[in-house]
DNA sequence: ACAAAAGTGTTGGTGTTACACCCATGT
DNA sequence: ACATGGGTGTAACACCAACACTTTTGT
């Protein structure tokens, strides 16, 4: 890094691209948007543009976030970096993925013009660049997350069931989970705070609603 | 993604920088060079250095890595991408971070002239650019990782006495480890196998050899 | 009365922690 | 014989997995 003068070298271009998630119908939903123009014209892929030279990496997630969903105070995490040179045919691109953890509560339309939709992580198009690579990496990195860090709270509304809350896990982890164990555990840990209110919904039993209480940041 | 003319926007440089880390005398290296030119002149820094247009990241990461130790083929993984703006003072850069794990025995000098050195990673001077913050990652990243997945071994000779693993984990962690409880636990996982030779090293019982067993990638 | 989802405990097994002494060697 | 690090087992406890019935509501 010392000996060289950045002003001699072509630059890449750069960009970031988001997995935004959210669940609906019991079901984990991605966004994606369709491509107007070539590469990939008519494909769908992840929403994504380029970063601001001076621009934090961050803000340009949280800018294309806010372009596609109206909304700005979500999880998001940065994933990975993808730099393959070839992964954009017309030149080098490389790409700071972030993921965005949804509730669907908020979920209202993107003020683009671009042509959006929710699909299902497990069932959609195949994706234009390697943006089916970087799907499967988000959901793998949540899934291992979620296994320790309270982030299933990020795809819920501020008061919840524990019927909700189990099934945001089971639809991340794409596998069923013991009733008892779960309420157990969940309550065990601290994290939620019972509201006295209840919700009636369907011909059975109210079910009771829940807060997630913040954590102190042990730092 | 879709609307925008790249040509139109000024780039930012892409940039590799490594947190090389070996063992040396019970305790936790990390290499450092120092620059010398500005900014920074005379400060120690990160080794790294500028992605070719068409190189990948990793390979880039590899280049400097070989160039600096001489070293091919280690462990090595993305960590994270540093985007802040101001992060240097000259112009926009953007760095994709990765860490490196050396077997000590490997650790010969680089071809660079540049002037290198181990430093402690718990005692080291403070680093140019961002790199403190940096280094903080990677040692949060190593501690978190080595709980799951063997790296450790990444750190060892082929062959290791059960004592010399027990201190990669003590040095990676920053505390102490139970004798008994860490020989039954690493000796239950099935990670190694013993070779059927010791090794004398002073006055005292020889210490079994052990190796590392490759582990099937469950995929 | 019945359909539907909410809610609730116990048991066995597995993994984790804490802890102290004998062994093989060189000098 | 002693100094040095290598090597070994057990008991208490915490955590996790498996499993079935009762409660509250609307119709």
């Amino acid at each position: 890094m010392t000996k060289y003068d950045s002003s001699k070298y072509e630059k890449p271009s750069v960009t970031v691209d988001l997995v935004i998630f959210t669940i609906q119908e019991r079901d984990l939903k991605v966004l994606l948007i369709r491509r107007g123009i070539p590469p990939f014209q008519g494909k769908w892929a992840l929403p994504g543009g380029f970063v601001g030279i001076k621009e934090p990496l961050e803000a340009a997630a949280l800018r294309e976030l806010e372009e596609e969903t109206g909304v700005g105070d979500v999880y998001l995490e940065q994933l990975y970096t993808f730099g393959e040179p070839k992964r954009d045919p017309r030149m080098r691109v490389i790409t700071v993925a972030y993921y965005a953890l949804l509730p669907w509560s908020e979920v209202v339309g993107g003020t683009d013009a671009r042509e959006a939709r929710w699909f299902s992580v497990y069932d959609h198009p195949k994706l234009a660049f390697d943006h089916d690579k970087i799907v499967d990496y988000a959901l793998e990195r949540m899934r291992n997350k979620i296994m320790y860090v309270p982030i299933a709270f990020q795809l819920l509304p501020e008061k919840f069931t524990l019927t909700e809350l189990q099934q945001v896990y089971e639809v991340i982890l794409n596998s069923t989970l013991d009733k008892r164990n779960f309420r157990k555990k969940i309550l065990a840990s601290g994290l939620l705070k019972g509201t006295r209110q209840t919700r009636l919904e369907g011909r059975h039993r109210p079910a009771a609603l829940y807060t997630f209480v913040p954590q102190d940041l042990g730092a």
